[in-house]
DNA sequence: AGAAAGCACACAACCGATTGCACATGAGTT
DNA sequence: AACTCATGTGCAATCGGTTGTGTGCTTTCT
């Protein structure tokens, strides 16, 4: 910038100012600098900028994953919304720091914020970690986490898909299409999941049906029990005829299982999942399922992390979500 | 920084040296020095440091998508390297900045390099764009590609599996099945799949088998002809036995085709794929593949760019892929 | 014409760590 | 006793931008 000022005859503030457009130049200083700075193929040290103005323009993106779960295999729904994220901060002109540090260790938020490696933080999958969310919450505020309110309210940004009317959605159109003995599968402890299935259960009860509780299974991502529950959901196979999950992941190994074994879908067993990821439409017979709409759930995740980068409170956004009706159910 | 300094009655300098564990520092004082940082919750400031040490401990990654293909929606295979090598690198004690910039776009390593935001930079997905890696190569040396060899060589450090035995496995199971008409999917002018496609009839050769041109389909994902070929691919779908895909995704897609018309796989037709994405082994049947190490290869990419950090050469390193048989060939 | 106001630019401090060099102290050597 | 040397610590420069304040010049107004 200093060679800039000098082939330009001027110091390197001005060169500073003009660079960076302000009012305090005049026009024709400005383009100069420019002209010269572009022959020069001048580029900013943004090290230096970062550390002079106190702002990375870097959001660290962290996928919580469950100790339980593998991180690297995490749902393709995760994964995607991530590149959604990196898309919307594309456009506002900040960058992504991906990361995997897992938010049950310690201090992991501190790394960023307090390092001033980042500006903000986004979390993926609030899973069961929501009081360590609102506790870190309180520290810093410049948190934007992608789940569910959670009763008694949190004291973070937070946006998410409507899981009640989404759960909703689907208890409805499994009701409507006839089907009497339902089985749901999902972690009951994650409070995206546990909307959906109080939102599935007021989608049954309005058709006068309800799930019987033995038919309700655990996630069948868990390392631990996800073998367990999937074999007692296929040895239980006679006595449901509709299978709800919490996400397309799961739905489709739903389904892998129950054809193994001779079931027809959705002849014998309808299943419904949850999502909307791109193997989706592509499983035969096609998945018909709940899409969350990722890139508004990113650009809504990025746009409530940068309103508290700029002073306001954390905001509270809920996605409709969509029915979306194909061969399964 | 200062104020440690201050507390532990020592200077500034001797501080950042005990922190930093230099030899110069006496063990009295580095101790007493780092209980003081620790009581006080010290943190350094990473902009700071960037900005003295010019380096950033931190690597960007591209994935670079071809124009014509989602991004977002790109293979997860893509997404999942990603993500080990997000670990891999955390283990190496550096950052990740995850990148949508489109490597067409002039100019975008320059964003990464030349600003000083990241230490280096890892492509993955060669695609069709190693000419303008391999002049980005000669000025920028500190890049690291996912992909495949190329004629006459290049200027860039690359990993991958290797492709020509990949394909080759895939040719040998197909045949050792007795399947005899064979058909191909995949983009011809990708490096990785023109080498799996001659592996593939390397393989067959040794068979006595080949590939009748008419059996070869352009790749599934294109945004603009993917449709077409697919149709094609199940209006042909009496000429061939066996389909081999380029890549999970597109067997995957070539499966649900087949089975909405009825085609029973793997009886009428068997179908091997490419990556062993999570999917493949939750289709029905499941698909039979040619696995490529995600974690071996994400380390490969790392270690890879570390040594060219390091001032070594750019290496050229293939890993072993391996065949992963299971119901749908 | 003189004062006030406005414009365009330069000067220099500053961000917080790292690091080359100078210096002080004490031990060991001749 | 004088000298060398090793060890441990402090001083101050430095990285490359940004920005508050100061200054000279021009324009405008009374």
């Amino acid at each position: 910038m200093a060679d800039i000022a000098a082939l330009a005859g001027v110091s390197k503030s001005t060169v500073s100012r003009a660079l960076a457009d302000s009012p305090l130049v005049n026009n024709k200083t400005k383009t100069l600098v420019r002209k010269i700075a572009k022959e020069k193929n001048y580029r900013f040290n943004s090290a230096a900028r970062n550390f002079r103005t106190k702002q990375t323009l870097t959001i660290a993106v962290i996928i919580a994953a469950a100790d339980d779960v593998e991180w690297s295999i995490s749902d393709p729904f995760f994964l995607e919304i991530t590149a959604a994220i990196a898309e919307a901060l594309d456009q506002r002109g900040h960058q992504l720091l991906l990361t995997r540090t897992r938010p049950q260790q310690a201090e992991w938020i501190e790394t960023f914020i307090r390092n001033r490696q980042a500006d903000g933080v986004i979390v993926i999958g609030q899973g069961s970690i929501h009081t360590q969310l609102n506790e870190l919450a309180e520290q810093f505020d410049v948190l934007s986490v992608w789940g569910a309110p959670v009763e008694g309210g949190q004291a973070y940004a937070l946006a998410g898909s409507n899981n009640l009317q989404g759960g909703r959605l689907a208890g409805e159109h499994i009701a409507e299409t006839g089907r009497k003995r339902i089985a749901f599968v999902g972690y009951q402890d994650h409070p995206e999941i546990a909307s959906r299935f109080a939102g599935v259960q007021q989608g049954l009860a309005e058709h006068q049906l309800n799930i019987s509780s033995e038919l309700v299974f655990g996630s069948l991502m868990d390392r631990n029990t996800g073998e367990k529950s999937l074999e007692q959901l296929v040895n239980r196979r006679d006595e449901y005829d509709a299978v709800i999950a919490a996400s397309d992941m799961q739905a489709l190994k739903v389904m892998s299982a129950l054809q193994s074994v001779g079931v027809d879908i959705p002849r014998d067993v309808a299943v419904i999942g949850y999502d909307d990821i791109p193997a989706a439409a592509i499983y035969h017979p096609t998945l018909t399922t709940i899409r969350q709409d990722r890139s508004a759930g990113a650009e809504l995740l990025v746009d409530n992390l940068l309103k508290v980068l700029d002073g306001k409170g954390p905001s509270c956004i809920e996605l409709e979500p969509e029915l979306i009706i194909r061969e399964s159910a």
